[in-house]
DNA sequence: TCTGGGGTCCTAGGACCC
DNA sequence: TCTGGGGTCCTAGGACCC
């Protein structure tokens, strides 16, 4: 989906259209007083000179969507909201609206499913479709189905998406990023030296800052540069897996399947603070936070229906240092009260000398609620571990 | 001048088991 | 006194993605 957040936004105030436009994680809703101020009008009608602006903004945060006429400023998503905001005062922030954007997420995935049943979900604004045995889905090279399924998503949804065609996920993928917004681009097998190889290597789903920066150093800059290597190279250079699918990926080769079902590993919830805080200074205020979280994720497990046994924290220094530590338990657990005396637990285990910036809760090894007796493996060798050895074989 | 929140997967060492 | 070869699980950190 083409900005996504950004574009859901301007659904609810087509005012803002053909303006810079941000959406940016805040506590605080910056459009609060706008409603307030406006109750009872159609939201549409509000004066685009009421919208808070981006310079106003004082706290902490980044951008999670920026329209296209923001990123023409040189803004985009993940930049810090204070830095956005010294290249594009003007811009109008809003804050993220995480139901909205997952009622609009479930819209279209639904066109999607209705149109092509095989879809593999990969996040609220994004899908890998197998349209391989739809009928007429080969027509135009797949072009006829994409187009068709555009103009379904845009009347369930009012939306714009941009989709890439390719005979598999990685050059799909690629593809999808060619014509953007509203774009359709069919990359075939034979096309990649035309259209991937000139690309820097970081366009490759998987190759991100850390090791677009060892390839540099490397004298590897583009995708062709890395298609040169031999991959027993690549292989020295960034180990057995990695550099094995470094040269697959380079040479467009990618066999995983679309993956339409799949179980979660772990759930977490975590928070910034407004300020930094200290353990010791501030032990009240972080010690409600830290309870908060628990009870956050307990709802979340108890919600989706959901127990686990490893239970964790996560702790971000003032100076963005990460320091985790986690526990696993015999019997997996959902409930706020004994996630927070797992996660009391490991918290002792950490330095807690210096300011901290954020704090998490996450529990992990996930089974469905009703299935726990289905992971009995600590158990069984705990038991096994005390058993007799005259009645328990040795080997 | 700073840098969110929610995830997945991989690596590597140590404990423990057979 | 010196000594194996698997395997799984746990833990901490890190890369990467949306």
């Amino acid at each position: 989906m083409d900005a996504f957040y950004a574009s859901v936004e301007l659904l609810r105030y087509p005012q803002l259209k053909g303006l810079p436009l941000v959406i940016g994680g805040s506590r605080r809703r910056p459009d609060d007083a706008l409603l307030q101020r406006h109750a009872g009008q159609p939201l549409s009608a509000i004066p685009v000179e009421e919208f808070p602006l981006l310079k106003d903004y004082t706290g902490r945060g980044v951008i999670t969507t920026a329209t296209y006429p923001a990123r023409q400023f040189g803004i985009g998503s993940a930049m810090g909201l204070m830095k956005a905001a010294r290249l594009c005062p003007q811009a109008i922030l809003l804050p993220v609206d995480f139901a909205e954007y997952r009622r609009f997420s479930r819209l279209f995935k639904e066109v999607v499913l209705s149109m092509a049943p095989l879809m593999e979900d990969r996040g609220v604004d994004e899908v890998y479709i197998d349209f391989t045995d739809v009928p007429g889905g080969q027509r135009q090279g797949g072009r006829a189905l994409a187009t068709l399924m555009q103009r379904a998503i845009a009347e369930a949804t009012g939306l714009t998406c941009s989709i890439g065609v390719a005979p598999n996920k990685l050059l799909a993928k690629m593809a999808s990023e060619f014509n953007k917004p509203n774009g359709i681009s069919i990359v075939q097998a034979e096309d990649l030296e035309k259209l991937v190889w000139p690309l820097a290597c970081r366009k490759i789903n998987g190759i991100g800052p850390k090791s677009e920066e060892k390839l540099r150093a490397l004298g590897i800059v583009t995708i062709a540069d890395l298609a040169a290597r031999p991959r027993s190279w690549l292989v020295q250079q960034f180990g057995k897996a990695y550099g094995a699918w470094l040269h697959d990926a380079a040479w467009g080769r990618d066999d995983r399947p679309v993956v339409t079902e799949s179980e979660p590993v772990s759930m977490s919830r975590e928070t910034t603070f407004e300020r930094d805080l200290h353990a010791q200074g501030d032990r009240e205020e972080l010690a409600r936070i830290f309870t908060a979280l628990c009870e956050q994720v307990a709802a979340d497990l108890q919600r989706k229906g959901y127990s686990g046994r490893t239970i964790g924290i996560k702790l971000r220094y003032a100076d963005f240092r990460i320091a985790t530590r986690d526990m696993t338990l015999e019997l997996p657990i959902a409930d706020a009260a004994s996630i927070r005396r797992a996660a009391g637990q490991c918290l002792k285990r950490v330095p807690l000398t210096q300011r901290l910036r954020l704090l998490g809760v996450r529990v992990g090894a996930l089974v469905k609620a009703g299935e726990e007796a289905a992971s009995p493996a600590p158990l069984a060798r705990r038991a096994r571990a005390g058993a007799d050895p005259f009645t328990a074989p040795l080997f």
